[in-house]
DNA sequence: CCTCCACTGGAAACCTAGGCTC
DNA sequence: GAGCCTAGGTTTCCAGTGGAGG
């Protein structure tokens, strides 16, 4: 649908736009009050609360599926708690380990938020862990800070590392005196607890908290006030809103997915110049919020990632994993990149299977031995669009 | 029931880039 | 600047294996 500049001018500037307020469906909007989870917010709040005489909190854990407002509360909370504490001495550190994706990293993105001296601030490399959790302590120490760590995604570190960070955090009591450190650890995955030393595990949850999924009435109760909040009355029907929370929400209760697509189709009704989000509008939200989700998880690929991804998409009907190395290694000579082993594919083929944007199961094919077998689950045309953003592969695919 | 293929996936060694101390 | 350290990615090595074909 092209379309003149003059054009979209012109709609832009002819009635009236459909948001008024868009950041209450921004992602990290926090309402006044958060429907459906005055349990919780009182739950956390307790816990949290002795850091207002200065005592050391427990450590809390939070449990439930993600979009269920664990994040959400225990951001309220420490808002409402830093206001009414208005000391500097309280520190609020926030880090989705998710994201900071290794110990060194995590522990680099907590001590921005300590505030270390000149001197002793953090390289992003060169410091062993011990040096950075001794600094991190040091400075706690030395001006009495009483930080408040929430770990958001814990259950990645621990997959990925181990508990040797936790069981450092946990225990470093005595390091920090006067100041302490409390840990708010929030997980997608109950199981996450069996790969804990039991010594952390009883460290760390002191306390415990579920978040149960919203049920998509909630959702919709939830949406609809958001929606009063961000469009101009009339612009989303309660059929429109209804539809969100049952699109989104079908599957596990998921209030940002449910909040992602209300804007998203609020976007995308607006583009067209519509007065109000039709259910076209939601349909194509959803459609444009899988696209991308894959578009961003091709483009944060390492380079090798992307050329092994590249390789499997040239068998339209799947194939396995000699045959792909074989096309992997022919790939490599025409862009020049340097080949790794067949060992290191597998290995990547295991990560490009846990994005969800391959299927790599094992087989065995009897005398004809055992391997796996992959085939593509995205689009291909995406995949090459994006691919040729990449210099590596700009000419080649 | 046994063989034996074409890998899988764990473990450890190795490499690189960077900071630290002296 | 030499010689040390570490994290993270990769290679090297290799024991282990599900099941079709004998």
């Amino acid at each position: 649908m092209p379309r003149s500049i003059d054009e979209i001018f012109h709609r832009a500037k002819q009635g009236k736009p459909l948001f008024t307020d868009r950041k209450a469906l921004s992602p990290d909007f926090i309402p006044q009050s958060l429907p459906f989870r005055d349990e919780q917010t009182r739950a956390v709040a307790e816990v949290l609360a002795p850091v207002l005489h200065d005592s050391k909190p427990s450590n809390l854990l939070l449990y439930g599926k993600t979009g269920t407002g664990k994040t959400a509360v225990t951001r309220y909370v420490l808002g409402k708690l830093k206001a009414e504490a208005g000391s500097s001495a309280l520190i609020s550190a926030y880090v989705n380990t998710r994201i900071s994706a290794t110990e060194y990293r995590t522990l680099a993105e907590l001590a921005k938020f300590v505030d270390l001296p000149v001197d002793k601030q953090i390289p992003f490399t060169g410091l062993s862990i011990g040096e950075v959790i001794e600094r991190i302590c040091d400075s706690v120490r030395a001006s009495s800070k009483q930080v408040i760590l929430v770990l958001d995604e814990i259950d990645y570190l621990v997959k990925a590392y181990g508990d040797n960070l936790l069981y450092e955090l946990t225990r470093s009591g005595d390091r920090l005196a006067p100041g302490f450190l409390s840990l708010v650890g929030i997980s997608n995955d109950l199981k996450f607890k069996d790969e804990l030393d039991p010594r952390v595990l009883s460290s760390l949850s002191e306390e415990e908290l579920v978040f149960p999924p919203y049920t998509v009435d909630e959702l919709r109760e939830i949406l609809t006030e958001r929606a009063q909040m961000a469009f101009s009355p009339k612009a989303a029907s309660p059929a429109a809103v209804s539809l969100c929370a049952a699109m989104a929400g079908s599957e596990h209760g998921d209030a940002r997915r449910a909040i992602d697509l209300l804007r998203i189709a609020g976007e995308v009704a607006e583009r067209e110049g519509l007065k109000e989000i039709d259910e076209t509008c939601i349909r194509r939200a959803s459609d444009k919020m899988e696209h991308d989700r894959v578009e961003e998880a091709i483009r944060s690929l390492p380079v090798q990632n992307k050329a092994v991804l590249l390789a499997v998409s040239r068998f339209r009907e799947g194939t396995n994993t000699g045959e792909l190395y074989l096309s992997y290694n022919g790939l490599c000579r025409r862009t020049g990149l340097e080949a790794l082993t067949q060992r290191r594919v597998s290995g990547i083929l295991a990560e490009l299977d846990l994005l969800g944007l391959i299927e790599a199961s094992v087989v065995s094919k009897g005398r004809r031995g055992r391997t796996k077998r992959i085939h593509l689950l995205i689009g291909s045309e995406t995949l090459e669009k994006t691919l040729s953003e990449d210099t590596t592969f700009g000419t080649i695919t």
